[in-house]
DNA sequence: TCAGCCATGTAATGGGTTACATGATTGA
DNA sequence: TCAATCATGTAACCCATTACATGGCTGA
């Protein structure tokens, strides 16, 4: 098991060849919704990837005054990712849903759609609790504030819900 | 300046004094949505914040085996917190931004709506971010995935905002 | 009887952030 | 000329999480 910061690297890499900075750049206006790491992030996680063989690295010398590193997936990479991307874990962190989703074109579809229905479903329960939440705040005047971010809440799960199954519809749709 | 954690802290004894398993639970059950530490999280916390004199605490003998604690605010304590509450911030962690509102009855409520109104800010901003992602990734279908995603972005960023407007005009309506 | 709640912590681990360093190139 | 971008990292810190320990009480 990798950490998540590892994984999201493995995903972005699917991209194509890649020096840190480009990855963090990349970073940023991509998965950078979910996951949004400092650039130092990248330079660590980037050695453990390659000691661990799942990344390759070469040097390109004279761009500019650095030997410009790019990295890029190995076999053994490419199927660590797959296999994350593979394993359901219906508790997980609904950020690492979204990153699996967001990755999902290397999936299985059947894993896709799985994923997809775990956010679902988490969206289902968190939604539950916010209702009795709510049910349950006193409506006087020291509740107002939290009643109020609090029904934030529940429109943004109800909106995940429905983005949710609109995926869903998607997915089934087109095969 | 303390961190979030202790602000929480202090934010949920205002609702009265209580021991630490007490804290867990309760904010479990409100600020829940915005910030649900780790129970050990809360027992780290206490003892920095009576060591500040921002907390005093008493032993309760006699319940159970173990002397429970009970933790209040003290002045100082008390006065930390509406100072943190007048803070602007513009750039600070939309969620803090959110923690600040939780606890706005204690802030004056000027300061209240300039935290909306950073809220707001803050998620128009990040709505002009998403658009132009949007707008500049090729629609192919290995973009399908990730633009996906983004579209739920977008939902919850749109659906922010109109809810800090919503509240916005509810704290003109009442003063 | 056995899981689960009350209640308070300690220990270890670690991922991630902030701040700093370096320095050439490019556009305003 | 001055700030910003490219490009790669190091160092230090620390907050937070996970796992563990303890043990009586309560309800199924």
């Amino acid at each position: 098991m990798l950490t998540t910061s590892e994984y999201a690297v493995l995903g972005l890499l699917t991209f194509g060849e890649k020096s840190g900075y480009d990855l963090w750049c990349f970073a940023e206006r991509s998965v950078g919704f979910i996951w949004a790491p400092a650039k130092s992030q990248i330079y660590k996680v980037l050695p453990r990837l390659e000691r661990s063989g799942l990344v390759r690295s070469r040097l390109v010398g004279e761009t500019r005054r650095f030997d410009k590193q790019l990295h890029r997936l190995t076999p053994a990479g490419r199927a660590a990712l797959r296999r994350w991307l593979t394993t359901l874990d219906a508790d997980a962190d609904p950020d690492v849903q979204l990153l699996k989703i967001f990755f999902g074109r290397h999936a299985p579809p059947s894993a896709l759609a799985a994923h997809v229905a775990a956010y679902r479903e988490h969206s289902v329960r968190t939604l539950a609790l916010y209702d009795a939440l709510d049910r349950r705040l006193p409506r006087d005047d020291r509740n107002d504030l939290p009643l109020a971010v609090l029904a934030l809440g529940l429109r943004r799960t109800r909106e995940a819900v429905e983005w949710a199954d609109e995926l869903l519809a998607r997915l089934d749709a087109e095969p």
